[in-house]
DNA sequence: ATAAGTGCAAATACTTTGCAAAGAC
DNA sequence: GTCTTTGCAAAGTATTTGCACTTAT
């Protein structure tokens, strides 16, 4: 606001190309390692700044780290994702109905003001993010589940 | 199952009731620092061990990074929570039914084996995470929302 | 021309790990 | 007594940051 704002630049651009352009949700070094061949004078700071400009600007999603490491989105469409606890791999979900989905949400968690009683505070939620974690079909037959859970089995 | 297995200390169990015993959905920082005063002779080496044996135990379940910070959870039973962006204070959501809650995401998410075309993998999941990215009511006049997304309001 | 964007390397911060000593049963 | 747990400190790893230089308009 406070002047001129500049919001493009050749790497800028095509980083974001790169997570728009790939299903793989992908973290910071493997937008840098696909990118590095093609742009040589690419450093991974640059990546890292700019991935927290698009998630500032709203033009991708984080969703979480993963193994340690950060992964995002760059379809900011809220839907679920399966991540694979073993390989890292996350994949979306291909919810045959999200608008039902989310309503059905929105109805459990927002329930008329008299419900309950006693003083509530107000949170102002502006993103949703549902991950189910559990072993893909390459790393289920390797290791185990974790202990005390249920078992949901879900096709992709 | 290769002999005998000790399962107890007394640090161990005095970590397991802090974490069970507050709604703060503490990280390992905060379990050390409540007991290290109960306990001198406490290291946050044995705090991180605990909780990872916990979690692959099921005795607490992991909340995801929040703010660069693993969060836990000695309540296992699945449950949505609501998380400040800013603050990164945790609380629960205090579903109405919460059988309800999962039985309508199991619908939605566990189609009939031919709603879909085409070959499937199938992922095991054995941890449903939700979670709801905002900001607390002390938070929410000082800082902007995220861009390009729908706002909720949530009362707690 | 001028403010935004970037490379590089150092710094940060959370978490994990190796090994010898202490603890549990 | 034997196997597990722990303290301590070092190592590991993802991410952020400072500063001088470059790029975009």
């Amino acid at each position: 606001m406070n002047g001129i704002e500049r919001k493009h630049s050749k790497k800028r651009d095509a980083i974001l190309e790169v997570i728009r352009s790939t299903l793989s949700h992908p973290g910071a070094q493997w937008v840098y390692e696909r990118l590095k061949p093609v742009i040589p004078g690419l450093s991974l700071g640059t990546v890292y700044r700019n991935i927290t400009f698009f998630r500032q600007e709203g033009l991708v999603v984080s969703l979480g780290v993963v193994n340690g490491e950060e992964r995002f989105d760059g379809d900011v469409k809220p839907h679920p994702h399966l991540v694979c606890r073993h390989c890292g791999r996350v994949v979306d979900i291909p919810c045959p109905a999200p608008e039902t989905f989310t309503a059905i949400l929105d109805r459990g968690l927002m329930p008329p003001r008299d419900r309950f009683g006693g003083n509530r505070e107000c949170f102002r939620v502006d993103v949703r993010r549902t991950v189910f974690y559990g072993l893909c079909g390459s790393c289920v037959e390797q290791y185990p589940l974790e202990k005390g859970r249920g078992i949901y089995q879900i096709f992709i």
